[in-house]
DNA sequence: CAGATGTGGTCAAAGGTCTT
DNA sequence: TAAGACCTTTGACCACATCT
């Protein structure tokens, strides 16, 4: 390959563009100056030297000299579509960061200060609240109190985490009830399956008050149905495996939450609406998590696996309405009115308008309803 | 030959290119977009002129006229290598991906046949076997006797379509066993719904035997949690708006079956990555589709979408293993020894190995079976 | 065996991007 | 803003494989 030089600057050509052999820039110039039409006049006496050096002191004489060296103006074509843009991979992340996932972190945060200002206040054991907070293994064993409580602190948490959430806000009242009454149990148990993951006994889950409660101990407590077993086996163990991070649990519980299928929702749409932003920002996420980790053999399916938790979930929670309502029945639990009206989805709770005044209260309040 | 147009932009058109009479230019563009899955977005209102001079503006509306003017994705066949001949690692999972679905769906058709051709000896009305078939609405009603025969039916198509499945047949025999155990409840209510998409009366679902049960109707014979309603309102009606296929529905079922966390399995891992195969050809798939539907902004989730039918299909299945249980117990219902095993989870069936026999059985046998 | 058809691939010369 | 180094996409053209 002879290397040849521009026609137009004798700077190094790139090969033919629009019929002249040139270098980039003068094709670049040449473009430019068609595509908008530029009418270039000279200075001078439309004599200018253009070379590589000079070639920019007159536009006039290089558009000139273009055309002389065998450029054609009908060789540029119409503008085409945008192309992909071309980034480092960092930038990429740090771009597609998005707005929803922020939220529904911050919505998470939120709930957990909450919770655990509470449980420092109700507690009487001694926390260090320094990072290595794990060994829950010193703790406390769960009571049946404890159950009963913990149940009722993570409904008046998920109440709050709702309300912290606009797309919930925006609802009509009767459809924010509807959601939180379908799908309060399945996240309960979501909660306490991403709770326990850190735990370095296998055989217990950790409650909403940071109490333990172990599998075998469960069965003498009213769990008939094998509940925490189940939790273990089919949650957090796959959770563990998977090695399901926070952002991951925020967008499954908020997946989990906007069900467009419960009953008797009015705005199915809209709340379907929220549902696919968050899975696409749950698929987005696991996406880019694979490219990082180089697991990518095409499609690791990481979301795939994430959302196939769900129907244990369902399976799970349905069997912990069971356990709650026979605990009930035996007299074994104290059921508030807000478990009666979201858990056991019980139309003639004694206070009705529970859930109508928890969704109107403001957070202020909620502190000291926790910790009784 | 007729100097034709190319469909998609008028240029002069080269014959036809992956079903579609085209150009050069839109030929290797639908290859290129294919090939790389390419997801383009319209910047504009998805109506852009396609023609010579501006097909380069807008990617997004040039594919979709593509698929429009009928180019087929599946006509785009693997990637040549350069020199020669030799298949690449990449080529084979492919291959080995398309084996399993074709598997699938080969599974899929034997249990269709053995379905219609019992149907067609055991039931009175004539059939038309033509393509036209879909006129349910002329068939029979379900009585009580149908429910039970057609979850019966049912299950023993279930037993047959685990059979003819290779990943299944390696399993002890005890995980066969509590796979279809743990399964066969979502796998009915999957099949059902599935088989109700074509139905145009939006207030029924189709039985395994071809009877229509409509919802109001179910109420009054034993349905007491609404089963057939939440069928229709959470699993027919999203699957008719997502428009789900064949190979969408072998591959959910597959991975509804290949469930890693039913009890008292020993192979955890096989069944793991049986599904996970299963979770990838489906996703694969979904990718593909979206490419050609270019709903698409970005990411469109169909395989997210697909798969979070599952959670209320667990649920609604679990409401149906009720309903045979209060059935049964005010003796509406003839519960045979493989319903109360698979359904139920009856260890104490009058046969115990009523399932062990179907398990070994050939299938020439299960014709007979399932005429009484 | 030759021509028509329809896959696949190639690469010059269009395009666009983005820092300076 | 315009320039130009650098990257992506386009499509005319060519090599095969099948089929008639």
């Amino acid at each position: 390959m002879g290397e040849e030089l521009c026609n137009i600057c004798n700077d190094k050509s790139t090969g033919k563009h629009y019929g002249a052999v040139s270098c980039d820039g003068c094709k670049g110039f040449f473009r430019r100056s068609i595509r908008k039409r530029y009418h270039y006049v000279c200075r001078f006496e439309k004599c200018c030297d253009v070379t590589k050096n000079k070639r920019n002191a007159c536009r006039s004489c290089r558009l000139q000299k273009c055309v002389k060296a065998g450029m054609k103006a009908n060789a540029i074509q119409n503008e085409r579509d945008a192309i992909g843009k071309r980034k480092k991979a960092g930038d990429q992340t740090e771009t597609e960061k998005e707005e929803l996932i922020d939220q529904l972190v911050a919505a998470e945060t939120l709930c957990q200060q909450l919770r655990s200002s509470v449980i420092k206040r109700t507690q009487q054991v001694s926390y260090d609240c320094g990072k290595v907070k794990w060994n829950y293994e010193d703790d406390r064993r769960a009571t049946l109190d404890d159950i009963g409580k913990s149940i009722h602190q993570q409904l008046v948490l998920l109440v709050e985490w709702a309300k912290s959430l606009p797309q919930f806000t925006f609802l009509a009242i009767s459809d924010q009830a509807s959601l939180l009454k379908g799908t309060a149990a399945s996240i309960i148990v979501l909660g306490v399956a991403f709770r326990s993951i850190c735990l370095t006994v296998g055989d217990s889950i950790c409650l909403a008050n940071d109490t333990l409660l172990q599998k075998d101990h469960a069965t003498h407590v009213g769990d008939i149905n094998c509940v925490v077993g189940r939790i273990i086996d089919e949650v957090v163990n796959p959770m563990r495996r998977l090695n399901m991070d926070l952002i991951e649990y925020v967008a499954l519980k908020a997946i989990l939450f906007f069900n467009p299928v419960v009953r008797e929702l009015q705005d199915v749409a809209n709340i379907e609406n929220s549902r696919f932003a968050c899975l696409r920002s749950l698929q987005k996420r696991c996406a880019e998590k694979a490219v990082l980790a180089l697991e990518d053999d095409g499609f690791d399916c990481r979301s795939g696996k994430l959302l196939l938790l769900l129907p244990s979930l369902q399976a799970i929670a349905q069997q912990l309405v069971e356990d709650v309502q026979l605990a009930r029945l035996f007299g074994l639990v104290n059921v508030d009115a807000l478990m009666s009206e979201l858990i056991l989805n019980d139309q003639k709770a004694s206070d009705p308008q529970i859930l109508q005044t928890s969704l109107s209260s403001p957070v202020e309040s909620i502190k000291t309803e926790l910790e009784e």
